[in-house]
DNA sequence: AATAAGTTTGTAATCAATACAAAATAGAAA
DNA sequence: TTTCTATTTTGTATTGATTACAAACTTATT
């Protein structure tokens, strides 16, 4: 489904620039950063602004159309894919991996409504091993 | 077990600071901020330094003593327990709660070493509901 | 076209975390 | 003890991701 369609579906108006910015998230699975998809939209979109790609992550996260990953204090990551994945954080080279996983049997408290969960390793690679 | 002896097992020269700060989490299940940890011992300990509370954190999370929770994007928290828990952060109060869960089967990629396991949910507490 | 509503932008500010070097403390050797 | 060395603690200055904010721009509505 294109990214506009998707935007649609979730109440967000879809602006060149969001689509642009959920096009690039969807198509590079690497966990970027908010600057780095800056930097590597910013040849195609030169007025790009580095608040509204900041600004736009926090709509699509909020909406539910993209999740933050947290698993480094430094700086959040985005992934456009809301499957239930975990996310392995390499400690030396610092990148950030897929990995399948089912959901945990989780003892959520009575009362409380989660709308997010995430599951994360941090250790070492294969290629830093 | 005393918080000194913890530290020696794990190979930390227990000082009266370090047994001091470990002593405080141990004690306070609240998932303190380095910011808050400072502030709680500051009266008892007037020379103690925020840069002291941040290297010890960091030693300790990384001898594996503690658990440092990057839930929330804005500051890191830190859990004294380190046994299989999940955490709960409430958008609206902004607490984190614990939780127990089960580790989930996860198919973590040929070569990887996970060295941390973290399970965490985002949403509305019950008091917020 | 005129107005209103929503979006994007750039600059300035915030603030958690770190770098760094000096000061203080503890430990070992003599 | 005294000297020397390694470790720990401290304070200040800096970094850098994120946010606040208001102006500029764009899109939708009347």
């Amino acid at each position: 489904m294109s990214s506009a369609q998707i935007l649609q579906d979730y109440g967000i108006r879809p602006s060149l620039t969001r689509v642009l910015i959920y096009d690039y998230l969807r198509q590079h699975r690497t966990h970027p950063t908010a600057d780095e998809i800056y930097s590597a939209l910013s040849p195609e979109a030169p007025t790009l602004s580095k608040t509204t790609v900041y600004n736009t992550m926090k709509l699509l996260s909020e909406k539910g159309v993209i999740k933050t990953i947290t698993i480094e204090e430094q700086q959040a990551r985005f992934d456009a894919c809301t499957d239930i994945h975990g996310h392995f954080l390499c400690k030396d080279c610092g990148k950030v991996f897929d990995f399948d996983t089912e959901l945990p049997s989780m003892k959520i408290p009575e009362g409380f409504s989660p709308s997010v969960t995430e599951i994360y390793c941090i250790g070492k690679c294969s290629k830093c091993n």
